[in-house]
DNA sequence: TCACAACAATTGTATATACAAATGTATGGT
DNA sequence: ACCATACATTTGTATATACAATTGTTGTGA
């Protein structure tokens, strides 16, 4: 099925705009089907990406402007994020002792136990919507996605 | 600038990983742009894309379903979406008088007339952003996406 | 040391989205 | 004609997100 089936749209879009529309459904759909994999486990997507850079932290403390930095989506969130994560008692918060202002997040053993489940999952997920590429045609993928002029 | 970078990651990430991340951030980045383009108008993307479907049906009116399957994403959202258009006067809805179950949707006047504005802005910012392309890039581009095994 | 800017995180508010349940309408079988 | 079912949309609720304003903390220059 290609975008113009999935979108219905008659008549030919322009290549731009049509590759602009497919990248963003395809997009989508990838988050769609990763979402439905962490479900299960009440995690959201942006939920599951804090957990994996705290575990990439290897014990290291992460503070929040760290985990904003890394995430693709933006800080404000961060904190509620955060809160939640605590709730399941996947990750701890602790005051930085050297700069009261600074937040110290670590990921529990529950967490990383948790963790590993999911990506596994995720993994899996992953493999599943490119099986049918090759290693030179993802090397293509990532080499013409950094064509695009994103600032 | 590389995916890595972006997100910060030292050491390297698994190919397959690696892409899908690279797709998503990019992504991301275009609807944020585009998100940008929109907001003097108090218009989401989501509320454009309905628009550009309307206009696209030439006079013909649209019913929910129908605008529904034609976005990227879900139903729950289209009622209000459609309200919040109405509000600015963008959109018209009126009982299907056939099918009283179903609600026609047309785009008005000023809807037209705005949606042309923020169309040649919205085509700007693709160009923009697609500017290092070739039209084979693109299309290499274009049948890679295809690649992926969406279901 | 005191005022002020910069920093780090949190909170408030409005809007967006996902999912499920509910409402209202039409259709087909008996 | 009546009932169950399917259809089309709407509403309720919880959560997510964006953006601005606020709180608390630190560092710096007069």
């Amino acid at each position: 099925m290609n975008v113009e089936e999935r979108i219905k749209t008659e008549g030919n879009i322009p290549l731009e705009k049509r590759t602009i529309i497919h990248l963003i459904l395809v997009s989508n759909i990838i988050n769609e089907k990763i979402a439905l994999v962490l479900k299960p486990f009440d995690i959201s997507i942006q939920q599951f990406n804090v957990l994996r850079i705290l575990r990439g932290q290897k014990g290291k403390p992460a503070n929040l402007s760290t985990l904003n930095e890394r995430m693709v989506t933006k800080m404000s969130n961060t904190t509620r994020l955060v809160d939640k994560l605590i709730r399941k008692e996947y990750v701890e918060r602790h005051i930085c002792p050297s700069n009261r202002r600074k937040i110290e997040i670590t990921i529990t053993a529950k967490g990383q136990e948790q963790l590993n489940i999911m990506d596994t999952l995720v993994s899996e997920t992953e493999k599943r919507l490119l099986h049918r590429f090759s290693v030179v045609e993802l090397e293509q993928l990532n080499t013409l996605l950094n064509n695009f002029d994103l600032k």
